[in-house]
Formats: C-alpha cells, sequence, structure tokens
DNA sequence: AAGATATATGAATAATATTTCATATGAAAT
DNA sequence: ATTTCATATGAAATATTATTCATATATCTT
C-alpha cells in the first residue's frame, strides 16, 4: 500500500495530540455519546467539547449521527484500537516529559 | 494487555505531531542516518534537528548509537512503522485542514 | 411561531511548542 | 593540549494551538 504524504501524518497525528482529545476517545472506546454526555462526565464546557470533537470529526477519528438534538458521536475504531494498542507495547516508559 | 494513561498517549502523539519530526522519521525509513546526513538532506540547521531528535529519543521513537564522533540514528520500526501503515489505510482525505 | 434544549462556530486571549542563535560538550586528529 | 568536526543544549523570540465566551444555528415542544 502507498504511504500517505508527511502532511497527511502530521495531521492525523496532530489530531491526537491533545488531552482532552484523548480523554473523549477513552470514553468513545467504551460508548458512543452525546456532546452533553461528554461534558458532563469530563466536567468541562461544551464548546470545548464540541470543538475537540470538530477538529476529530474533520479527521475521520470520529464519526456523529443526529438523534433528535442531540448529535451522537462514535470512535473509528478501526483505525483508532489498532494504533493504541500498539502504544500499548511500546515502550512509553521513556516519554520523561512531564505533564503537569 | 492493559491500555496505556491518558497522558501517555498523549505524550506519544504530541511527538509525532510535528511535521520535521515526520520528515525525519521518512528518511529514517528508509537507513539510518547521522545528524549531519539528515540535516543536509532536509537542508535545514543542524540545532533544529538535533532539537527534534532528542525529543523523538526521549520517547523512544527513535535510538542512537555512537560512531566516532558521529551519533546515527535510527528509527523504532517495530512501534512505527505497523502505526504509519494503519494511517496509510485510514480514510485522510477527511483531514481537511491546511497545513500553509 | 415562540421558547427551550443541544450543539456549533468565531474571534480574542491564553497557553504551549518550535525556531533560532549562541554556546557547550565530546570525540578524533594533529 | 589544541584544533577540528559532530552533536547537544539553553533560553529568548516567534509561531502555533487551545481555551474561553459570546453568539449563532438547528431541532423539538408547546
Amino acid at each position: 500500500m502507498k504511504s500517505c504524504s508527511s502532511n497527511t501524518y502530521h495531521l492525523f497525528f496532530r489530531n491526537l495530540a491533545n488531552p482532552l482529545r484523548i480523554d473523549i476517545i477513552s470514553l468513545l472506546k467504551e460508548k458512543t455519546m452525546s456532546v452533553t454526555e461528554l461534558s458532563k462526565k469530563l466536567n468541562l464546557e461544551q464548546s470545548k467539547i464540541s470543538h475537540a470533537l470538530s477538529s476529530m470529526k474533520n479527521c475521520n477519528v470520529v464519526e456523529s449521527k443526529q438523534n433528535g438534538k442531540q448529535r451522537i458521536y462514535s470512535l473509528n475504531k478501526k483505525t483508532i484500537t489498532p494504533i493504541l494498542k500498539i502504544i500499548d507495547k511500546h515502550k512509553c516508559r521513556f516519554c520523561k516529559e512531564e505533564i503537569k
């Protein structure tokens, strides 16, 4: 299979290089959720969640479907789950940088 | 296998969320290289390459071995290659954001 | 159609990451 | 032990990205 351009890889990783977006992924691994549901679980204001979901959707990391007034978000498990599994196996103990 | 913490995923992705670091990965996919070699190929100043390699090494994305005055960097293919392959298959056409 | 709820969006501000440049370190050669 | 070449590092300047808040849009209910 042909490789993506560097730019594409960069865009993809950039999307995931954010603690909130990772938290959202963790929740969506379990089940699909609406914006308000995510907002409550993470105790963060709605617009912040919406902004995060918006970039993730742009990059096909999540999908959404309308359900009445709500928009239900789901994870693109085909792509995301195997990547996370590879990282689980990766020796991340060498990631020395701290996050406050 | 046990999942990493959100923080660990974040640190890992953050490391790859950078165009220069992706360019370095692309070169190291082919063969191992010294800092100067990378610097010449990418036509960028040495300290920039060194900074980039430094964070990648922290996160175990690359390794280095000393060779005389040179330090030869190699890619952690075990982790990186399969992740890039998954992204190759991912529908990245949805990554709409532009990069200047 | 007016009100209520759910979500999205734009833009200013705040936070974070990268670049640059000067300099330090380290290894080899003379 | 001094010079040279290769690489690393620190810190200020710059660029990029996220957060916030005000507001817009869209759907449902009455």
